[in-house]
DNA sequence: GTCCATGCAAACCTTTTGCACTATA
DNA sequence: TATAGTGCAAAAGGTTTGCATGGAC
């Protein structure tokens, strides 16, 4: 059905292919083709979106598949999900980047960008300290209007009370 | 067909009829109803808590009313909104607590404690400064095995490829 | 032959919407 | 009385699942 890939399976996707086998799960084409399309792309990539690169790509593959896929690149660690409020997930691969970074998002334009914190690290210290917790991974998502957005005199709207309310 | 309450409003539903007011919008009983129960409660509360805390209350109110209700409670900011992953939101009142506060989500019991953290002012502050990034508002979720589930002696487990990858 | 993946469609779940009816201001 | 809210049911949208088919070992 699948064609067989004319290009080489990227190293990335052999990693993939690894992780597979380690557990005892079959590498076929579409897990590739799948594979594949995450780690070319730097992307948070939707399902609709890994779905048109495919087609793009003259792949045709199902998106039960597709989902499937990815619980076990999101298994393998090799990619993350990531969930912006937008209803969807979108999903990310971990190599050629830094392992962990946190999300700027523009609350006009919907544009992501990624940064690194060190001061993440001192925070989950201190909770370890403090609340005896075993932290495993973590989120932070800033969100905001970002320099474009500025720049065009854009602005957010606020709709709470008027007046300020008081925190008893 | 809401039978009239026979306590009185508590002051932070009253803050929430002054929002209505301020908009133009009625104060109706249903409103009021969702907003009592979703401000004497300090959990996070799913859409589902809510209706059945009303159902106790001998509330019947449609889901389509609650939400309606809850977009209402969050436009207002009294309210906020949380997705810990679950599938689904959960909703939180903003007063009487911290308006500023993170979370710490325990992987196997569900169990979420809350913590302030003033090392997250500092981050917003550099990021202004490199990305002439406004934040607006943040989120920072640190999940990992809270103090009671370690001393139960649970685990995480691992599942991702034997040998850690490098990241190139 | 056994095991598992695939693809399609149906099911699922939360959330949103349309509409007739009702209550608010 | 005009305007907007309510409740029900249906729709929507993303994600998951059941099942028949098909390929790999």
């Amino acid at each position: 059905m699948i064609p067989p890939a004319t290009t080489a399976v990227s190293p990335f996707v052999r990693l993939f292919g690894r992780y597979l086998r380690e557990h005892g799960l079959p590498v076929t084409p579409q897990r590739q083709a799948v594979a594949e399309v995450v780690f070319s792309s730097t992307e948070h990539l939707s399902v609709d979106d890994i779905e048109r690169k495919l087609r793009e790509g003259g792949e045709r593959i199902g998106k039960a598949t597709i989902y499937r896929t990815l619980d076990l690149l999101v298994r393998s660690k090799l990619v993350a999900e990531r969930d912006f409020n937008e209803g969807f997930k979108r999903y990310e691969h971990r190599l050629s980047r830094q392992p962990e970074h946190e999300h700027l998002i523009c609350q006009r334009c919907g544009g992501v960008t990624e940064f690194k914190s060190e001061e993440i690290q001192a925070i989950q210290v201190h909770i370890a300290g403090r609340f005896g917790f075993r932290p495993t991974r973590h989120k932070l998502e800033i969100y905001g209007l970002c320099a474009s957005c500025i720049a065009v005199g854009a602005d957010l709207p606020s709709e709470g009370l008027t007046c300020p309310i008081e925190t008893v």
